[in-house]
RNA sequence: CCGCCCUUAGCUCAGACUGGUAGAGCAGUCGACUGUAGAUCGACUUGUCCCCCGUUCAAAUCGGGGAGGGCGGACCA
């Protein structure tokens, strides 16, 4: 696979295609970013771009994690005693996850966000951004809460951030999207140049394939589950024998999300899939990549309770060292 | 600073006028059926009714005070 295709591989939007391939033609050196809110507990949608970083740590970039204390004290997370130490928490997570820890640079936001150079040129941009742009690039992020004076501060600090941080790349969910567009957008209005964004996919809801997966409602794979734990959630998941199951009657797209999850989490990270399997059944079967899989099961030849017991024990692998890490560290 | 509205189950809300200690939908849980889940049946669970004081035999409901949230007014006129 060549480099752009292995960066790319589980995108669900690139921003843009040519800038990336510039990009991807020369890597090595090269900075990319995520980042994140403190969160004492990494679900699988922080792995998801976390499987991004470690592709693109693998090509040769240069890999910066933002541990985002000032826009987590933003958007009222916490002290910021307590965001702090959650932040440290979450960076032994993904080190133990298998981030390269003398090739990943973890960043707290507070060493250079309340610097004046930096809060001056916040203040520059604040002037040329409007209100309404700013509360639509951050209504993904907030939800349903009401805005705050806050809250349309902190794209403008994300997008600062870009390029404080001296990066060629951004990634983000798909969630981020607006901000990477504010970002794009503002950058140049206060003598900067803007950088191109990769976006992963939001992946649909375990239980119901509709909408997203969510820590807020509805059932997440986090870092500490445990392989019953993962078992249950797992066999909970909607998963019809199909790779495009039907709308909802209400017209609602569904996803599989027992593919999704062998897609985005298990293929990236495992050279090969093993579905063990009674005799009864047919007998162990094996996948090298995604679409085989997603195509017996598509066919029948794999039968989703067999799908979803692989699936929870390869999650449990993934799993298991950033599990063992956060339990060392509340002993 | 002034005015109006809101606060009841995890969520969205009804109930308040005409006091009798609470309901619906959705969600959730459990069975049945499927070699998974869903769908479909069947059963079930859920509450400091925002807080305090008062009136009353009795307050989610009436009166007073307070808290939180939302919206509007102000100058131009």
């Amino acid at each position: 696979m060549d480099t752009y295709d292995l960066i790319t591989r589980n995108a669900a939007e690139v921003v843009t295609e040519e800038e990336l391939r510039a990009l991807a033609d020369a890597p090595d050196g090269k900075r990319v970013y995520v980042g994140y809110e403190p969160s004492g507990v990494l679900h699988l949608g922080h792995l998801l771009t976390a499987n991004m970083l470690i592709d693109l740590q693998d090509v040769g970039f240069e890999v910066v994690i933002l541990l985002a204390d000032v826009h987590a004290y933003l958007n009222d997370k916490g002290t910021f005693d307590e965001i702090q130490a959650t932040a440290e928490v979450m960076q032994e997570q993904f080190l133990a996850y298998g981030l390269d820890p003398e090739r990943t640079e973890f960043v707290f936001g507070s060493t250079y966000q309340l610097d004046e150079d930096y809060l001056l040129d916040l203040h520059e941009m604040a002037r040329s951004t409007t209100l309404n742009r700013a509360q639509r690039a951050m209504a993904e992020i907030q939800g349903g809460e009401t805005a705050k004076v806050s809250h349309v501060v902190y794209p403008l600090m994300q997008a600062l951030d870009i390029e404080y941080l001296d990066l060629d790349l951004a990634v983000g969910g798909l969630d981020q999207r607006k901000v990477h567009m504010l970002a794009r957008e503002e950058l140049p209005n206060v003598g900067y140049e803007s950088r191109p964004a990769i976006h992963t996919p939001i992946l649909a809801d375990l239980t119901t394939g509709v909408g997203k997966m969510s820590s807020s409602t509805g059932v997440t794979i986090s870092m500490e589950d445990d392989a019953e734990a993962l078992e249950e959630k797992v066999n909970s998941a909607y998963c019809p024998p199909t790779r495009d199951p039907d709308p909802t009657d209400d017209g609602e797209e569904r996803k599989n999300p027992v593919l999704e999850l062998f897609q985005y989490h298990v293929f990236p990270r495992f050279e090969s899939v093993v579905v063990e399997r009674p005799e009864e059944y047919g007998g162990d079967l094996t996948y090298e990549d995604y679409e085989s899989l997603a195509d017996d099961l598509d066919s029948g030849e794999l039968h989703p309770a067999d799908a979803k017991g692989t699936l929870a024990s390869y999650l449990d692998e993934l799993i298991a060292p950033g599990r063992e890490r956060l339990q060392e560290l509340r002993d």
